[in-house]
DNA sequence: CGCGGCTGATTGACATGTCAATTATGTAGG
DNA sequence: CCTACATAATTGACATGTCAATCAGCCGCG
């Protein structure tokens, strides 16, 4: 728990060979398990991640609507990435957009009848693979420790990555997957 | 900090709200921590992590040349994706696509001399930004327990995901950053 | 040879992401 | 009021991914 690195600790040394393969097997597992709970998404519901997160945060909004913005902050989105996925949702009747009346720039994202269905019916396979493939895969100590690098990496990420306005809030900032 | 879940441990019950908030800022550090390193490599080098991937592993190839498939299957791409990718490498000069002698079906794929430039620019910052963002950030405990993570999960994957042929192979297979 | 099936690779259609404008509306100060 | 700037959201151009279809050259077998 003591040392953090024995040795070169001087200069601006690059990553070890076994440190490679770490990073490596570590980003890529994400990767694939990211790539495989969306594809099961996909062939069981026909929705993406994207619009996953996206319905839960509207199903969980009051009246089920929301500020563009709102939404977008909320699910830790650009802007723009919102908006073209709106529309490509509103095509398939999963959202609608509304005229605000407090603000007339902006517009409220409403929760079509067609898109909570849609995500009711996501919502446990979408659980249950979540669990199938991490949680269940994890032994206790093994998920802490996941929690505990998240929040680690988190942190690193939060003091350096202060350049693009990307992500990398100070606390979790929900995105997809739920 | 013991119990696992206390109860309802026959049925097919459904991830607790602190499992789902560790999944939660699991994978979304980890997809974090992959725009954070794009991003960096492009404003460096101009390369995006997937043309990193395939200079990496041409540059290790002999003659600095690999037909095509073998390239998808080093990088654990799919094929499509490899040759869309090809192509827009090789309007940028990266890489140049050649006939192959041995099976005139095939090609070969070379790495031009402003690739390899390319690439030698872009390996230390990139390496440095992967030991900045990850492996510096961690204390060697917890880089022992993101490679234990990797390879549970990813024995995980293996057994359960044998569905579309995406990614998921029992060992590690290297894609992009390096 | 010549058919049939496999393999290597590309293509087209489309979903998704990013970045840099652009449009329109709010708001503060003179 | 009116200009200057900030904010809400969309748009366009383009990079990246996936899937299914296609095209062409290999190979085995009768």
């Amino acid at each position: 728990m003591m040392q953090d690195t024995p040795r070169p600790r001087r200069a601006r040394r690059l990553p070890t060979t076994e440190e490679l393969r770490i990073w490596r097997d570590f980003i890529e597992t994400a990767e694939t398990l990211r790539s495989e709970l969306t594809a099961r998404l996909q062939s069981e519901s026909s929705l993406s991640s994207g619009d996953y997160a996206v319905l839960l945060a509207l199903s969980e909004a009051e009246g089920h609507r929301m500020r563009s913005s709102d939404l977008a902050s909320h699910i830790d989105w650009e802007r723009s990435r919102l908006s073209h996925h709106l529309g490509r949702m509103e095509r398939r009747d999963l959202i609608r957009r509304e005229e605000c009346a407090a603000d007339s720039r902006g517009a409220e994202i409403v929760l079509t009848p067609t898109g909570l269905q849609s995500f009711r019916q996501a919502t446990v396979p979408h659980l249950s693979a979540v669990r199938e493939l991490f949680v269940d895969a994890l032994t206790h100590e093994q998920l802490i420790a996941a929690g505990d690098l998240a929040a680690t990496l988190r942190a690193r990420l939060s003091v350096s990555g202060r350049r693009r306005g990307s992500a990398a809030q100070t606390k979790a900032a929900r995105s997809d997957d739920g």
